[in-house]
RNA sequence: GCCGGGGUAGGGUAGCGGUUAUCCUGUGGCCCUGUGGAGGCUACGAUCCGAGUUCGAUUCUCGGUCCCGGCCCCA
């Protein structure tokens, strides 16, 4: 019987491992390079976690079980809540700011399609205990730049919900709640309905409907002439500065509602052409999620990129190591193995396992398409040196294992 | 949960009621136990699963499953 992976999972074989792990190093050079640390979460976690942060209706989306103690469990389907669980439970007294980051597979139960499987990758920044929009900057800028580094070009949408909260604050948190997610979903048509249906009053309506496509440098400016002064557009603008200072290029947009309650203020998403109905690589914002888990009122902002989809719009190729093989008459077995330690000080190293005769071996090494090989025979063992052989241009020599480890590793 | 398109050796494919199931590639071995890439020979290897129609199904029908894409959802 043959069995299959489940249902949107993938084996990754070498060449494709390989592409992912060199991605996932430039990531992780930048956001230490930002000062962030590493952390690491179970891969499961009470299901109550996710409940609380998210509502009873994600469990139909979850990848959850009862354990063998009658515990509702569930596997992470994001590492926000996690991390802020982890904060909760033994961070609280570490200095502020507190800036983490994480990279770890995550798994739902949904219909895969392009860009969306079944366990997925994400790579996520947390920054914890400031409110100031030099932190919203800063997670902007470093989302940015880690995007640059894989040499990915989105298109970075920023906005803030408190001005939409703003004019809204008149109504219930049901009737908030709903036009947010109409807002986001960027359904007018709905929004219009449903304005209708609770009778907005006209003020609202015409507000709500303005603010949603205000763009351009003039955004912020336009939004005062329709709410007034309010803190919200000062720190706004306060952001765009910072983040005209990071040198990044944004589109101001105050339609951008991201769904949930806890988030507070700032919010940006990253969308990348050629990626299908799945063109968000990167969503984040600030938000107030710890006293949800019972800690402190502590601010907070982060973001979360989708590295599954970046691996796919991603184009760059890791550099190709020199890989050597190292080869053996039946008589030199021995002293071959020895002489291939020395070797794999330096590089990847093969050695015959197949009881190959010479002229097969070297067939191999070229199939697998090795740099050099090093023929170790008896001739050489005479003479206590060995023959290298550069499997580009044909040429070889005979010189001592020291000589070797010289020229293939320069 | 819903809609559309698919599923033939490891990869890529042909056949579309009766074939020894085609070809390319790959992998192992040999030709060739001290020199690779070419060539020759040889071995390995497939009709997604289950029902139905039929004398006979890879082929037709239905169900399932998985893949691809879309809807819903997207923390």
């Amino acid at each position: 019987m043959k069995i299959t992976k489940p249902r949107g999972t993938r084996d990754f074989l070498p060449a494709e491992t390989t592409r992912r792990r060199y991605v996932e190093n430039i990531m992780r050079e930048v956001v230490k390079n930002w000062g962030y640390s590493e952390v690491i979460t179970p891969t499961f976690e009470s299901l109550d976690l996710f409940t609380l942060k998210s509502g009873e209706g994600i469990v139909g989306e979850l990848y959850n079980f009862t354990d063998k103690g009658d515990r509702e469990m569930t596997l992470r389907p994001e590492l926000t809540a996690p991390v802020m669980r982890m904060f909760v439970n033994e961070m609280q007294a570490t200095p502020k700011p507190l800036k983490l980051f994480y990279f770890e597979n995550c798994f739902r139960y949904e219909r895969p399609q392009k860009g969306r499987f079944r366990e997925f990758w994400q790579f996520g920044v947390e920054l914890m205990g400031s409110s100031k929009p030099d932190s919203d900057a800063e997670v902007i800028a470093l989302a940015s730049s880690m995007l640059r580094a894989t040499g990915i070009k989105g298109s970075l949408h920023v906005g803030h919900l408190g001005i939409l909260r703003h004019i809204l604050s008149s109504l219930d948190n049901e009737q908030q709640s709903k036009i947010m997610r109409f807002v986001d979903k960027k359904d007018d048509t709905g929004l219009d309905d449903y304005l209708e249906e609770i009778n907005a009053s006209v003020d609202i309506r015409r507000n709500i409907l303005e603010l949603i496509c205000l763009t351009g440098e003039d955004a912020v400016n336009k939004a005062r002439t329709i709410t007034g002064e309010i803190p919200e557009l000062d720190t706004f603008e306060e952001l765009l500065v910072l983040l005209d200072a990071y040198g990044i290029e944004y589109e101001i947009d105050f339609g951008i509602a991201r769904g949930l309650d806890y988030y507070t203020g700032m919010v940006f998403e990253i969308y990348s052409e050629s990626l299908g109905a799945q063109n968000q690589i990167c969503g984040g914002g600030s938000y107030q999620l710890i006293k949800l888990f019972g800690g402190g009122d502590i601010p907070s902002t982060g973001f979360g990129l989708g590295f599954d989809r970046i691996m796919e719009i991603c184009k760059i190729e890791p550099k190709k190591q020199k890989i050597i093989a190292v080869i053996a008459m039946e008589t030199t077995r021995i002293e071959t193995i020895r002489i291939a330690n020395k070797l794999r000080d330096f590089l990847p190293v093969h050695i015959d396992l197949m009881g190959r005769n010479f002229k097969s071996q070297l067939s191999y090494a070229n199939t697998i398409s090795v740099d050099y090989v090093v023929i170790v025979g008896e001739q050489e063992i005479e003479t206590g040196k060995v023959t290298l052989k550069d499997m580009e241009t044909g040429k070889q020599a005979l010189m001592t294992i020291e000589d070797v480890i010289q020229k293939v590793s320069q």
